[in-house]
DNA sequence: ACTCCTTTGTTTAGAACTAAATAAAGTTTA
DNA sequence: TAAACTTTATTTAGTTCTAAACAAAGGAGT
């Protein structure tokens, strides 16, 4: 309600994220950009360079005014691992905090083995120490079902049959770094409001397809979680009524109708692919033309299209963004989609733009690792604790020492 | 991003509002209540008593420690109208800022006048000038469509003709009293977030019955309005695909399926109501047990129950409230409601708490004074310059001396 | 060449707020 | 009955931040 003061760690190690991911600014454009005054920004650049940890660079030539002093970093920021868990295997990734990735991996993993804590926190633990000399700022991780807080990390997924699983707490006390949990979505979320089309929209929509079907909504600049982190679940919104069998029970999902697994039956069925063969096929097969299935694709563009359109009537973004690995095929899915989505808007939303991001399979685990990115430059997301862990750890000038 | 300092007016309207709205606290109870430390609290009170506005009362007996102090207003702290504006009416209340109605009126009003502008500031200048001694710190306005921001107050509303409407800068500078303006189901949200089941949530989502449908959501204690204000407006979800003609120029819309209109034109073809009767009339055969009319009314439970499902979905509340002047028939809609929204819903959120509220046709407007009666809490919501001149009135005490 | 304007950056004098320590006034426990 | 504990309220020593005023260094216009 009312507002605490205390932002210095925050705005200090915003500061060194900023010039982290965006490059050499001056004070003025750091300024602007925080949303601190220019006499504070004086003032905290003194204390980080006092510090060592940011020094100046060139003079920038003159935009009609004064010339600007360019500010850098004196070392590496720092890297971030992001990793997304599937039931059957996790994705790792290590970024700058530019988001730019330097390493990843897929590895093997067992979400219903009664070891998975520990397995998990085994396979994390020697990809972070195959590069023993970077200081880690964090580990983001991105889960399909629900989390109580960023910061707590105690997960509910039904697709993983993980109930209330302390996993935040866990990783962060096992592998001695902070650790913040969310659902994969709104990581993605996350990471489009930090480097993608959403940086500059207070209000956005992300709509993922592919094995799954979700949300993550951006309003004000804050990632929307609902009571208990469950907000975007739009897998289990009745698309069709009394339609399919979902895996939750009920019938007519969304998930259920257009989702990766039942664009497979459905094609396995018509025999557009053969019963051993993927949604990969399928794509393919509507590359070269086929009719059925393109109009295969075309039909699931129309409830998702509907229902994305309901989004919109409901939280009214400035743009929606299309995401997940669904959208290598999107280019089947776009004419069904479109159609059904427009004509299902009220007119004053008729033009809203429809982002289509590129998708490449570490980009979940790059979601997540925008998390810790992201968590400099806010205090009032749910990432509590441990995003004063990662703040600290950006401003610590012991630990940039040993980085660099 | 990053917070400013400067919420000294914040703090101390707060108290003040809190004062008003609760009755006589302690200097403890108002620091938890409103966040900050017990030594500002200290601070702030020790300010207001001196400037005459609050005065110390009896102690309250000990809980177990040290008895407290009760604190109370000096004066009452104002009064708040609060406006509904509809095609062909509006309808005005007087309250103070516990909520209680103290003078009503509705009058007649025509939105497509040509002089629709001045007409409403006469109305609400004479409405307002007939309890002559009263301070009044604001007024609320609660339209059918979107705004802005409430403190700019310009109003896009296909209902009621209106195409970017500067409604908040015209009657704030006619009348000369700060203006807030939301769209009504918004200002719904926000009163049941001060005085009803929202004020113990702070993720919970509005649905509102009656001649439209819509939704306000609240989540982090934040109403969702959008990127143009335009959240919530889920009377134009397409709830039955190729269904009948809406409004809007769409088909289908829950709007058109489930609102006033299209129920009273289903009862009139099916014999139960005659042409020249209406809603009212409706509910009154249903509640003689009527069968075809507790069909009809079981009928529209269903969809409604869809699209609530889906919105619990996608947002996540803690609660769910029902209100709107469609309420007053619920007993008929309840069932039909609850079989298809529960079965909707994924296993993990089946339990989550319907409430609905009793409704009263001054509901709409006091909704709309809850957006005054509000404006002391909160200054990071969209009230800016007119949110900063409620608190100043509550918080000064030469308007205080008149009041008296 | 000089003046005016703009942009960048700094200094000054506060305002707003907190954590920790302390004081006050009870209730509970041994 | 005294000690321990709890709750309410205040004091102290800061931290964080701002608006206003000022200084520095250019570009544009006359």
């Amino acid at each position: 309600m009312l507002r605490p003061s205390g932002n210095g760690d925050v705005n200090r190690s915003a500061i060194l994220a900023f010039l982290g991911s965006a490059g050499a600014a001056s004070r003025a454009d750091l300024a602007r950009a925080l949303g601190v005054s220019p006499a504070l920004m004086t003032q905290l650049v003194k204390d980080l360079i006092s510090d060592g940890l940011i020094k100046e660079l060139a003079m920038s030539p003159s935009s009609g005014g004064r010339p600007a002093r360019m500010l850098g970093l004196v070392a590496s920021a720092g890297k971030v691992i992001g990793m997304k868990i599937s039931k059957d295997h996790v994705a790792l990734v290590e970024t700058e905090l530019d988001g730019k990735v330097t390493r990843s991996e897929s590895l093997i993993f067992d979400a219903s083995s009664v070891t998975f804590l520990t397995d998990l926190v085994d396979l994390v633990r020697s990809f972070k120490d195959a590069n023993g000399q970077a200081t880690i700022l964090g580990v983001g991780v991105g889960v399909p079902g629900s989390v109580d807080t960023q910061g707590s990390g105690v997960v509910e997924s039904a697709l993983l049959g993980w109930h209330q699983i302390p996993l935040g707490a866990s990783l962060s006390r096992e592998l001695g770094t902070p650790v913040l949990v969310e659902n994969n979505v709104n990581a993605l979320a996350v990471a489009e409001r930090l480097y993608g089309p959403g940086h500059d929209h207070a209000d956005f929509l992300v709509v993922t397809i592919g094995e799954g079907v979700g949300a993550g909504f951006v309003t004000g600049g804050g990632v929307v979680r609902g009571g208990r982190g469950g907000a975007g679940e739009i897998g289990h919104i009745v698309a069709v009524v009394d339609g399919p069998a979902c895996t939750c029970g009920n019938y007519g999902c969304i998930e259920a109708v257009i989702g990766e697994k039942s664009l497979v039956a459905d094609a396995r069925r018509l025999g557009i692919i053969t019963a051993v063969e993927s949604i990969a096929e399928l794509q393919t097969q509507a590359d070269n033309d086929d009719v059925q299935a393109q109009t295969l694709f075309l039909g699931a563009g129309q409830p998702l299209g509907r229902t994305v359109a309901g989004l919109v009537q409901v939280l009214d973004p400035e743009i929606v963004i299309i995401s997940g690995e669904g959208t290598k095929a999107w280019k089947h899915w776009k004419s069904g989609f479109e159609q059904s989505f427009r004509a299902s808007l009220t007119s004053d939303r008729r033009s809203i733009p429809v982002v289509v991001n590129s998708w490449d399979d570490e980009d979940w685990a790059r979601g997540a690792a925008a998390l810790v990115a992201s968590a400099p430059f806010y205090s009032d997301e749910s990432s509590g604790e441990q995003g004063r862990r990662v703040r600290a750890r950006l401003t610590s000038p012991t630990v940039k020492k040993v980085s660099s």
